[in-house]
DNA sequence: GAGTGTGAACGTATTCACAGCC
DNA sequence: GGCTGTGAATACGTTCACACTC
């Protein structure tokens, strides 16, 4: 344990800072700038230094950070140096592709269970797991000790099973469905909206106006970096 | 046009209230007061206002917000009046999910293609569409006029697709690799990472310690309401 | 009375700029 | 000289509380 409490909007940066020094470490770069770093990630030097010193002083002036032990603290601070067992919910095409995904197989989480209500699918063999009913939530989620839950129903169910999560012991979950979720204030809930996300680009199409030209020259595309400028 | 500036925060907040507004139309409500739409969106009922003051003044005083009027509003305000066409490139689990998801054929957007760079691939039919090689983008932009792309390839495609899709004319890209992209700051990325959501869940679930016992009754699950307290 | 719209107060996040250390 | 760590300044977002309208 650093300092109790830790900053959500930096939080929510540390996966993308690791994601990088894990590239690093694998080119074998032993070192690195909170300038590179930054430039990597596409945050600025000086929001990247403010969020690493949330966790303690572990850069050395004049010389930057030490990528392995940078690497380690972050993904202590984390939680990831255990395995969290994952439970998902609703197995469609969505549940089925986050069940393959490499989010999922990526260090530190293991998916134990994948459920749906819809008799068809139980049974049926899914990234190496057999799809159990939903009724099996409880026992599935006591077995494993599991806290993390994704639901990947349709809207209309997502009540229904976050209800039932937390019942059987969840606190945290990920929701793919399209509805709000109202669970105890003890359960963290986070959202990931496909139709919230395109209708926040339609808004700035809009307001951009449709009316630019393509550009023609492919490198174009390196003229500028983000938040470089 | 209205107030020519409004607030990101707000602007991603939108969406949620315009899917609570369909569904109370849908129910026959007529009129609905911010402390009824904010219950429903799970937001506090003063955000609620102030969220749609920025819009400007649609409500009546003593009286509430006129359901179908301020979902016009929204609807207008988001740019979802007209139909925007979308392309995916890299039609994978996950692209394959999104194709045949919900959230894009919900008014507003049209999948006008979908491109992927493995040969194997092209030719198969997806939620009615034939899969595209990646060599076609420029062309299928240019004939649909399309202003919005997805990526839905491995990491290490995510740069190059960008790139790709940059020159072709795309003006906003929601991406779903987990893959920092530099593109031209008029052009906007939204990004949406999983291994990343999970790692935010993973941070919570140690803070609070895996030792709180499971709630038995299921009736618990309904005992706070987000943010009511 | 009921409920919106909004200035003012508060809290959080980002940027700046530089002191301090290697 | 180079680069981190951090107070101070600024921008942004949320909450409060109430004037104003129907």
């Amino acid at each position: 344990m650093t300092t109790s409490r830790i900053p959500e909007a930096t939080i929510a940066r540390l996966p993308v800072y690791l994601r990088a020094l894990t590239s690093m470490a694998d080119s074998g770069a032993s070192t690195c700038s909170s300038e590179h770093l930054a430039a990597v990630t596409g945050v600025s030097s000086a929001k990247l230094r403010k969020d690493l010193s949330h966790l303690g002083s572990y850069g050395t002036r004049g010389v930057g950070y030490d990528v392995a032990y940078l690497r380690y603290q972050i993904t202590r601070e984390l939680g990831l140096s255990q395995d969290w067992p994952v439970v998902i919910v609703g197995i469609g095409n969505l549940g089925h592709a986050l069940a393959s995904s490499s989010g999922f197989r990526s260090r530190g989480f293991s998916t134990v269970a994948l459920l749906d209500a819809d008799p068809a699918r139980t049974g049926q063999e899914v990234a190496g797991l057999a799809i159990r009913p939903f009724a099996d939530l409880t026992d599935v989620v006591v077995e494993n000790g599991a806290g993390i839950g994704v639901i990947t129903t349709p809207a209309l169910a997502a009540q229904e099973v976050a209800d039932a999560m937390v019942a059987a012991g969840i606190r945290s979950i990920l929701n793919f469905a399209p509805a709000v979720l109202s669970v105890p204030e003890t359960v963290l809930v986070r959202k990931v909206d496909l139709a919230t996300e395109l209708q926040i680009l339609a808004y700035h199409e809009q307001r951009q106006g449709p009316g630019e030209e393509p550009v023609d020259d492919l490198l174009a595309g390196v003229a500028a970096e983000v938040e470089t400028a």
